[in-house]
DNA sequence: TAGCCGTGGCT
DNA sequence: TAGCCAAGGCT
């Protein structure tokens, strides 16, 4: 049984059969000829993709179903994916698009910052003309890391690029059993999939080892008997696949506290408005409308205080999940006794706050302020 | 470089 | 249930 893997004695060596000790056999292209055909039969149809030997897909929907699909399900952004080429159809389309529609739009899906840079990508590519055609190019482009400079170069424009994403390092790491834990063995996970990537059809590799990783290799009970790199995997050989890859162990996750404003007014034309801020562009939930709050953060708990002078009383409290800490917002409801003088202030209307674009920690405070529920 | 940055589904 | 996790990027 293998104890340990490291950098110095990967790639692992082969001998005149093409199968190492194990038995596994991962020589020439076989490998990912095996991929591509199971691909072939089984590729899953996607909305931004075109079945395997048909013309790559549009690069502007290669570039934004990448971006969505960054740390997010599939079935999470497909109604996302819909509604973001049926508004805008083209990268000119949403280059040329206001900042706050775009912001509103993307509401829900999380990680705001990419659409932050999708918009900033959008207009740059708008500036050039047309998406670069080369994994240095698309890059050098905001928002594109290595992993989505690679996809789309090979995915849009069928170059060789070596893909490396959460599937890639979970089904190379059992491929090859390497032991060293994640993120230590990113270096040598990236170069065992560089010996496996084909020159020809790069594009549908990378998306072939996405499905295997989604259907087949997955994390916790992978369907090694339905796979067809059975015969490669070191891994499987060892009946150890589950096992693979070792994670760092996780920090444990905080829970601060703070409060949320509902501040309410009958506006200029006679209708009920509540009060509204656009939070700063950077840093937590940056760019996207929000309810005014105490000044919670991942750091430490807000300090209770509301943004302006008023009677207040508690609706109730909101817990909400983040990526790094847990929050429970007490929700503050009350007349405001002075005008607003909040940075990123405005109103907006009571009856249409579904439409606000707020993140899912604020919609939840809306709809307790709402609805009068004492807990969400 | 390791911490920051959302969300919802699954086990 | 409570934790884990998903087609990562930025600083």
């Amino acid at each position: 049984m293998q104890a340990s893997s490291h950098p110095d004695d990967f790639p692992a060596c082969h001998d005149e059969s093409g199968a190492d000790e194990n038995g596994a056999d991962k020589s020439g292209a076989g490998t990912a000829d095996r991929l591509l055909a199971w691909y072939d039969r089984n590729a899953r149809l996607l909305p931004w993709r075109s079945p395997p030997g048909t013309p790559a897909p549009d690069p502007y929907r290669v570039w934004l179903s990448e971006v969505m699909l960054q740390q997010t399900t599939v079935a999470a952004v497909g109604p996302y994916f819909d509604k973001f080429t049926r508004t805008w159809p083209t990268v000119h389309d949403l280059a040329a698009a206001d900042d706050a529609v775009v912001m509103a739009a993307w509401a829900g899906l999380g990680y705001y910052a990419r659409a932050r840079n999708l918009l900033a990508c959008a207009r740059a590519v708008a500036a050039l003309g047309a998406f670069p055609d080369t994994e240095e190019g698309l890059r050098a482009l905001p928002g594109l890391g290595a992993y989505t400079a690679a996809a789309v170069a090979a995915i849009a424009f069928d170059r060789h690029a070596v893909v490396v994403d959460a599937n890639v390092e979970r089904v190379v790491a059992r491929l090859f059993a390497i032991d060293t834990p994640l993120p230590a063995a990113r270096p040598a996970i990236r170069a065992a999939t560089a010996t496996i990537t084909p020159q020809r059809r790069a594009g549908d590799f990378a998306q072939a080892m996405m499905d295997l990783g989604a259907t087949i290799c997955t994390v916790k009970t992978p369907r090694c008997l339905l796979c067809p790199l059975r015969q490669d995997c070191r891994a499987a050989a060892e009946g150890r696949a589950e096992g693979l890859p070792v994670k760092a162990a996780k920090k444990a996750k905080p829970t601060r506290q703070g409060r949320a404003f509902w501040i309410e007014r009958i506006g200029p034309g006679g209708t009920a408005e509540v009060l509204m801020v656009t939070r700063p562009g950077k840093g937590m939930l940056g760019g996207m409308r929000a309810l005014p709050d105490d000044g919670w953060s991942a750091r430490g708990d807000g300090d209770g205080q509301a943004p302006l002078a008023g009677t207040w009383r508690s609706a109730g409290v909101v817990r909400h999940g983040f990526t790094h800490f847990d929050l429970e917002l007490q929700l503050m409801v009350g007349e405001a006794l002075s005008a607003a003088k909040i940075a990123g202030a405005h109103w907006w209307p009571r009856d249409d706050v579904e439409n606000a674009g707020l993140p899912t920690v604020f919609a939840k405070a809306a709809r307790l302020a709402l609805a009068g529920t004492q807990d969400i």
